[in-house]
DNA sequence: ATAATAATAGTCAGTACTGACTAAAGTGAA
DNA sequence: TTCACTTTAGTCAGTACTGACTATTATTAT
């Protein structure tokens, strides 16, 4: 997904140094990617190696000089392959949490459940944050681009409730069962 | 979480293959975990390094000698200490379709609202799958181990609805826009 | 019995990712 | 104006992962 956003970002908001690419990443995508400054460095060298994007020597003065990346024309027919291509992307999460509770047997269920709980608030308290970064966000967002922000934003909101309700779930089993297995 | 999975299987059904450990993540843990084959023999040999598991030459008559591993005490310590860090990991998803859905004005509005709706078939019946599924693996699970395993089910049943929900509301947006769009 | 196919048990080279580091330029406060 | 702190712009070595491959043993169909 890396080469798809930086293109993506490189066309939309023009040539632009590494960094700022990471910077807009974070702006802009900040909630469903996140990747690391060397990371992005990795693909910008790949990407100009395959022809994808050109580097230029950005030199103003006396300061060292940096480089900017623009689009090539392959690069612009690489993007639209890759937007086809990531339509096809099956759905398929794994939950680290779920290892942990498959071998909980191995574990006091004091700690299990108590887990859990801070797990509950600390999801209740990322929704709020969500939906205040969704307000803050937006103000950066391209009038154009409105619809899909907002529709990525319901994406992760309604994930983030799962989980809640899972979670919510899942410590009252595990009380219930502590409490039928003490009697 | 590898090395988790591999100390806790391999404390839970003793001494194994390394192709056995990857069988058992398939039986066991199929829905929680897409580890392949030659990622778990890497974990075996930095853990065999380390000192966590015990490398034991299998050689049965004339057959070519095949390497089994069993837990060491300090793999049954860092099986706790692994199973305690764990317990405090973050559910912080991110969505490969999202990147598309940002980019969506470089696209087709056709062509993303069918990925919608095939998003949304194969949804439907990943959904029933996983029943079947939950059925089929719950023979294969210890009974001490079925509430655990009932609980991570229902962590990806409810994922998979909220993805359900999320791609129908989507869907039902974009419809909307493009009708307003056009008048 | 035997040829074909599937399951078992790996290896290895190449790709992807990132923590920890460097170093310059800007900023603000005393 | 200079010291401390932050932001910008990167590098590099090491870790993690896996596709594609090999080779042996089991099974099944003929």
């Amino acid at each position: 997904m890396i080469p798809l956003y930086i293109l993506g970002l490189l066309m939309r908001f023009g040539p632009q140094h590494g960094y700022r690419i990471k910077k807009l990443m974070e702006e802009q995508l900040e909630d469903f990617t996140q990747i690391k400054l060397p990371t992005v460095y990795y693909h910008l060298e790949k990407m100009e190696a395959a022809g994808l994007i050109t580097a230029q020597r950005d030199k103003q003065g006396e300061r060292t000089e940096k480089t900017v990346y623009l689009v090539s024309n392959g690069g612009i027919d690489k993007f639209k392959e890759l937007l086809q291509q990531t339509l096809q992307i099956q759905y398929r999460p794994t939950f680290d949490i779920d290892g942990t509770l498959y071998f909980s047997d191995s574990l006091d269920r004091g700690a299990l459940t108590d887990s859990l709980s801070r797990h509950v608030s600390s999801l209740k308290k990322t929704l709020d944050e969500l939906e205040l970064h969704r307000n803050a966000t937006m103000v950066h967002i391209p009038e154009d681009c409105k619809i899909s922000a907002n529709i990525i934003f319901e994406h992760h909101i309604l994930h983030y409730q799962a989980e809640l309700t899972w979670a919510e779930q899942a410590w009252k089993l595990l009380k219930e069962d502590e409490a039928y297995g003490k009697s």
